[in-house]
DNA sequence: TTTTATACATAAATATTTTAGGTATATAAA
DNA sequence: TTTATATACCTAAAATATTTATGTATAAAA
């Protein structure tokens, strides 16, 4: 995703996020919603995300509908009722991770 | 270290930047430090410290200072002069990946 | 017409961590 | 006195996640 290992293992959570939002998005749409969102600053890889999408699904969290548009293929994701419930449990893990780095590091966050 | 997934990758910089304030530990006293900053919520497991550890002196960002203390051993890592300098930079990419990561969980306050 | 953008995908290699052991001493509990 | 817990190090196989490097194909822009 980037240069920065600490990215690793947040992908999961980021989609999902997202997804709560949005209601439904295609894999690509994802790429330049996470570009857009962080100034650039993070570019999710397809490598990393069609894999994850993928396994997302296996696991009944996410579902699909294919749609044709201008010729091109899209699949839409969104979360099912399993994957709604399993996003609040991912982001509380996310705020407790938040937490507890600031309390290992505190690093000054002053904006 | 727990059954989060988000705390891949964070613990060099766990590791980096509890050297940097406490000027040398030995590996259990870091999985101790740990748990006691985070109230007990991370557990820093030896399978992945020490084979960091000894990642990060091979690196040159760390080095160790072997001691016998009461009939057992202990080591004692800390920054190289190198180690210092990349600390910095890892603990910018700390802040950069937590403010990112609330951007894009936390949309509604970025207006 | 070549490049860029859109849109999906996989596979090998790499990196990190979990899981599951192992050795050994000191102290507290049963 | 035996057993369990705490201290203190370690590694190796397996699991997991991601990077890197590709591949296919259409549409639009330079």
């Amino acid at each position: 995703m980037k240069n920065s290992q600490l990215y690793k293992g947040s992908l999961n959570t980021i989609v999902m996020k997202l997804l709560e939002e949005n209601g439904r998005m295609y894999g690509y749409e994802i790429t330049q919603k996470v570009k857009e969102l962080t100034s650039g600053d993070l570019k999710v890889t397809e490598g990393a995300l069609y894999p994850a999408l993928h396994k997302l699904e296996a696991e009944g969290i996410l579902e699909v509908e294919v749609e044709n548009v201008d010729n091109r293929l899209r699949k839409y994701y969104k979360l099912t009722e399993k994957g709604t419930k399993e996003t609040v449990n991912r982001l509380a893990e996310l705020e407790d991770f938040i937490r507890n780095m600031q309390s290992l590091v505190q690093p000054k966050l002053s904006y």
